[in-house]
DNA sequence: TGAACGCTTGGCTATTCGACCAAACATCAA
DNA sequence: TTGATGTTTGGTCGAATAGCCAAGCGTTCA
């Protein structure tokens, strides 16, 4: 697999809102499959499923303790990351918002 | 649109080779669809709607000058998180190259 | 005006994704 | 061993994605 291959598959792995549900629960630290699945509220399946794609991205890592499998964010530079998006959002949000009131202003 | 669906956006629309390209390509500087073009390597009408993606997810903006149009980063902090992923990636490809040594080595 | 150029949009097909259910697997406790 | 609990995997189906071609703008320049 090629670098942007690899590289594009960590951002589409990020890429669902159940995911990044995940991912900012881990960043909180370890938890269990059924802690996440009671999070994302959905069939355990597809949590596991959803688990499956993060960790071969290489974002996240599993462990099994006993009859529970814990998993961890091991790419943590992404909690970052995030917070530069959201910023870059509401930034955009705002500066939508402007617009928005300049044209009203115009149709007045 | 709620804030996880806005940033799952902004990740899926990162997650392909060739947008990753072009967001690479713009880092460096604004660029016109056919340079884009040329670039990926692909149908014309390809790269534009691989614009559009970007553009929609607030990852670029885009500016008609005569008959050409061009690109521009406008979340330039792209550019440093694919800093951090590919540091990970490396990290990683590393630790399994170490384990496949361990597993070699049990081989022996 | 009309031809040429640069880009976007619509339409089509093949592939991938995401959700659920059912079945399999792993561990623990009786 | 058997049953209970926690997790993964296989199968199916509808929805979304990516690619190309063709057709449709918008702009420039004869």
């Amino acid at each position: 697999m090629g670098m942007n291959e690899a590289r594009a598959k960590v951002f589409k792995a990020l890429g669902h809102p159940s995911r990044l549900m995940i991912v900012d629960e881990l960043a909180q630290g370890t938890r269990c499959v059924c802690e996440l699945t009671a999070l994302v509220g959905a069939d355990i399946s597809t949590v596991s499923k959803h688990l499956t794609v993060l960790k071969s991205a290489g974002i996240v890592r599993d462990e099994r303790r006993g009859s529970n499998v814990y998993y961890t964010l091991s790419m943590t530079c992404v909690s970052g990351f995030m917070g530069c998006v959201d910023r870059h959002l509401r930034s955009q949000a705002t500066a939508q918002v402007a617009d928005f009131e300049v044209i009203a202003a115009e149709m007045k």
